[in-house]
DNA sequence: CTAACGTACAACTAAATGGTTGTAGGTAGG
DNA sequence: CCTACCTACAACCATTTAGTTGTACGTTAG
C-alpha cells in the first residue's frame, strides 16, 4: 500500500511547509481527525471554536504541504490525511539526525584520528 | 476537547514550538552545524548571510523549543544541538500517527464488521 | 423551483515572524 | 589599561499568519 522505497528527497521549501503545517494544534487534530477521510470541511469546522472560514484555512494549510488531500463528494469536500506523508516528515528527521551525526561522527573521527596518531607515536 | 495527559507525552504548545523551530531551513542548518557543540553564535552568524543578531534569533527559537543548549565558554556561547530533541520530535510524530491509525483501525474494524456480516450472510 | 447547505474566495485586522540597525556590557588578548 | 570581540537586547520595518466577516456560486433536499 506505500508509494514508497523511493529515494525520493525532499526540497527544503517542501519540509519547510510540512513542518509548519504540523506546528499548529489545531491543524495536528485536523489531521488526526481526517484519518478516516470521512470528514467534510464542514463537519470538521463544527469541531473547533473559529469560524469555518478559519478551519477552511487550516485545512489549505495541510493540503498545500501534501498532509491531507480534498475529495469532492456531490457538495461536499471530504478531507482525507495522506497516509505517507508522515512518513516524509519522519525522513526528513532522519535526514536531519544522519546529517549531523555523521558530523558528530566525523569529529569523534577527528579525536580516534587523534588517538590512532598517539598511538602510532607510542608505536 | 480533552488533552490526554499521559507521563511520557509532550504538550501541544511544546510540539507547536519544536515544529515551528524545524520549519526554517535555517534553523535545520543550524541545527546540523552545531552538532558538535563547538560552534559560537558568531561563527554560526559567519555561515549566513544575515546579521548577527538574525542568527542570534534563530539559535533562540532553537534554545527555546529546547533543540539547542548553549554553553557559555568565557566570551563566547558554544551552540550544542540536544541529542533527545529530535527524539521528542520523532515522538510526537509517532504519537500523531497513532492516534490516526487508530481511528483508521477503528474505521476498518467497522468495515471488518460488515465484511464478516455479509460473509455471515453469505448465499 | 426554491430554500438551505457546503464551499470558495476576497477584504480586512491584529499579532507574530524574520529581518535590519544601534546600543550597552562583559571578557580576553596585546 | 584599553581595545577589540562576543553577546544580549531594544526599536523598528516589511511580510506573513491566523482570525474575522461578507459575498458568490454550485449542489442537494423538500
Amino acid at each position: 500500500m506505500q508509494t514508497l522505497d523511493r529515494p525520493d528527497l525532499i526540497g527544503d521549501d517542501e519540509v519547510d511547509s510540512l513542518f509548519h503545517a504540523l506546528a499548529d494544534t489545531t491543524r495536528r487534530d485536523i489531521l488526526r481527525r481526517s484519518a478516516a477521510g470521512d470528514l467534510s470541511v464542514s463537519r470538521l469546522a463544527d469541531l473547533y471554536p473559529m469560524s469555518f472560514a478559519a478551519v477552511q484555512k487550516h485545512v489549505a494549510v495541510l493540503e498545500r504541504a501534501g498532509l491531507v488531500i480534498k475529495e469532492r463528494r456531490g457538495r461536499e469536500a471530504l478531507v482525507c490525511t495522506d497516509q505517507a506523508a508522515v512518513r516524509r516528515a519522519r525522513l526528513a528527521l532522519d535526514h536531519l539526525e544522519a546529517t549531523w551525526r555523521a558530523r558528530v561522527d566525523a569529529m569523534t573521527g577527528l579525536l580516534d584520528e587523534d588517538s590512532e596518531q598517539r598511538k602510532g607515536a607510542a608505536r
